[in-house]
DNA sequence: GTTGCCGGGTT
DNA sequence: AACCCGGCAAC
């Protein structure tokens, strides 16, 4: 989890830099040890660092160390690479194609700061050239996309492996300009980010490869348990099965229109662009389907519910196994096939609400209760497994009661027949032209 | 009776 | 998707 970045804030000692070499060129190392020449005493800053703090520097691939002061350094925790004069031949890293690539500078401009680079794409047979802006590059290459820019592993073939993706776009690469220029989202999509939001996305992706490995792992306590998630789902009480949409009960049309207002603002306080994103840990025991909003919660169920009391010294995250993460869309449903989707939204229905207290205690259920009733709907998408299906909870029992008929009760609102006349027909929202829900006025 | 709007049909 | 309308239910 740690990066470079982190690092130099606990402990400068093993922060990755770039440091010039005898050839003028940038190297990438890491910080060996500190020295503080002048006696600091209780430095406030727990490592002792002063002006004329050396630091230790070994390089990479070899034995070479050297000794640098703070000012020389780049990388975090020192300086950065702005004011850095790049020669040719220097070895840099790039996101380019959504992966980061090594470079080499074929030359510097110090007055707009662009850089000629040959890129080094893991796809390409030739050398691209490309301009880039001195910011957009690195000398360090990011610990994760050293996997990355390797040919052989690539997060795109992973996925493949992974779920059952068509494996072209693992072999025949697209070229990259397609890439660039285009709105669609690469293959890799979900770890095919920039570099300073990569990260985290790609603990996602190493968990999922972790998880999935452990999964099949003979240590594995239910190898199963992903397999089993499925196929436990239809009987579960609290979770699985079909899913409703935030509209109007019925008229298909206009609900997924936010053109002349769209129904879906009878519902949302929001505008429609905003997503509420939660994540929701669903604990995935046989029959169980217990749902929260915390990590440690769920962990907590798992080791109380399921696995009993955990053993003195025993360490293996074992409830991990047992509960998924998704997230939990709040607006802007995914469509579904379901019928339900023609349904009343659940708020109006008291069983609904009594599900939704049984099932989503924390987050979720505080938004429905002091948002005044706005309906969630909830695709659970699991962002990481393409093994599994999108999701969504099931309420059992709301929406398709006879008691509660899929009409909306008659709003209060102005319409537009009210404040036009029929007269003024023409300056009614398309919906009451029809004879449906005013949206214009709606509440 | 009037109004809002659902459900479903037509273009 | 846009449009239309029968019919139901709330007012």
């Amino acid at each position: 989890m740690s990066t470079g970045k982190r690092l130099a804030k606990r402990s400068i000692i093993g922060t990755r830099v770039a440091a010039l070499g005898d050839d003028g060129l940038y190297y990438s190392g890491m910080i060996q040890a500190v020295k503080t020449p002048a006696p600091f005493p209780e430095n406030n800053n727990c490592i002792n660092l002063t002006p004329n703090t050396r630091y230790t520097v070994r390089f990479d691939g070899g034995k070479l160390t050297r000794e640098y002061r703070d000012a020389e350094l780049i990388g975090p925790g020192f300086r950065g690479l702005a004011g850095v004069r790049l020669r040719a031949g220097q070895r840099v890293f790039l996101t380019y194609n959504g992966r980061e690539v090594r470079a080499d500078v074929l030359d510097h401009d110090h007055d707009s700061d662009e850089l000629r680079v040959q890129v080094h794409a893991p796809a390409a047979e030739v050398p691209i050239e490309l301009r880039k802006r001195l910011d957009e590059i690195r000398l360090l290459e990011s610990r994760k996309s050293a996997r990355l820019a390797d040919v052989d592993t690539d997060f795109a073939r992973l996925a493949d492996m992974a779920g059952d993706r068509r494996r072209a776009s693992a072999t025949i690469e697209v070229p990259a300009h397609h890439m660039q220029g285009s709105r669609k989202r690469g293959p890799s999509s979900s770890c095919d980010l920039g570099y300073g939001e990569r990260d985290d996305q790609m603990n996602e992706c190493n968990a999922a490869l972790v998880l999935m490995s452990l999964s099949c792992s003979p240590n594995s306590p239910r190898p199963s348990a992903w397999g089993d998630r499925s196929s436990v789902s239809p009987g579960a009480s609290s979770s699985s099965g079909s899913s409703w949409r935030s509209g109007t009960p019925s008229p298909p049309p206009v609900s997924s229109s936010f053109s002349d207002e769209g129904i879906a603002m009878d519902y949302e306080d929001k505008p429609p662009t905003k997503k509420r994103i939660n994540i929701v840990f669903e604990c995935t025991w046989r029959g169980c389907g217990y749902i929260t909003g915390s990590c440690s919660s769920i962990e907590a169920h798992i080791r109380q519910t399921h696995l009993g009391p955990k053993k003195e010294g025993e360490s293996d995250h074992e409830e991990e196994f047992y509960y998924t993460e998704s997230e939990v869309t709040a607006a802007a449903p995914a469509p579904t096939l379901s019928h339900r989707d023609m349904c009343r939204p659940p708020h109006e229905d008291p069983d609904y609400q009594r599900q939704l207290v049984g099932s989503y205690r924390q987050g979720l259920l505080s938004t429905m209760q002091n948002g005044s009733a706005r309906p969630i709907s909830i695709p659970i998408t699991h962002s990481w497994s393409t093994s599994h299906s999108p999701k969504h909870i099931k309420f059992t029992g709301a929406n398709s009661s006879p008691g509660s008929p899929g009409r909306r009760p008659r709003s209060d609102n102005k319409k537009c027949r009210k404040v036009y006349g029929m007269d003024q027909r023409d300056l009614w929202c398309t919906q009451c032209k029809w004879k449906k829900a005013c949206t214009r006025f709606g509440d």
